[in-house]
DNA sequence: CATACATTTGAACAAATGTGCAAGTGTTTG
DNA sequence: CAAACACTTGCACATTTGTTCAAATGTATG
């Protein structure tokens, strides 16, 4: 009845099978995954949510989302850099200034339901 | 028709108050984007995205779930426990085995959104 | 074309963070 | 009650990351 030996701390083994090789499936597309972890570490900033949160309403130049945000310019635009790598914010050009504005609606929507899971 | 002197960096004047002022707006309550800001961070590590959707669908043990997402028990139990602080996640204990489960359907919304924002 | 200005970028640094080991806790079981 | 086991926790370490300063870029304008 007794198994091999049992490794010290659970390590190999598994209680149960289906329930791990369910949740495995979940996770199988590992750049999926990666890319909604990117998605969450950015907005996961305080300086950077806020930033996109500033968005929300109409698009500002980097100026003037340095002051609603309360940091400096140079601050916001490294951040902006990060935001517009992953796609969240798209950016317009105009002489020398520059306005950004959210890139996706999906952003906003998982940011109501963060917001929704605070408000309990 | 010259104003001040200005400042070198735009930093203390704004182009356009209105917007400035309207963006503050959204994020007035500090508390709040903080808070929010924890949750995405909390998502925004790949192990503990792994282990939130793991979840989804049933409950997992400690063992199964560092199966699941391919780390270690400790690795995985230390990532539970700030998962747990954020009231992410939640456990049920049996016997010497601990249960963990999602403790709030609003994250597997956020998730969803997030997901179909790189779907495209 | 020189100056002013909005924005970007690079370098440097402190602070935060994820991981793994080893030891500790608590529960079952022979 | 001792051994086995699932899980947690403290510590240490390497890595990542956010911020700031200073310099660079690019655009308008007098």
């Amino acid at each position: 009845m007794k198994k091999e030996k049992k490794a010290p701390v659970c390590e190999v083994e598994i209680v149960d099978e289906k329930k791990v090789a369910q949740a495995q499936k979940k996770i199988a597309d590992t750049d999926q995954v990666l890319e909604m972890a990117e998605i969450f570490k950015l907005l996961g900033e305080p300086t950077r949510l806020k930033i996109v949160l500033s968005l929300i309403n109409s698009e500002l130049c980097v100026c003037d989302l340095a002051a609603a945000v309360d940091s400096n310019v140079s601050t916001v635009s490294h951040q902006l850099r990060l935001l517009r790598n992953a796609r969240l914010v798209k950016y317009r050009k105009d002489g020398k200034m520059v306005f950004y504005s959210i890139d996706d609606k999906h952003i906003n929507d998982a940011i109501e339901k963060i917001k929704e899971h605070t408000e309990e």
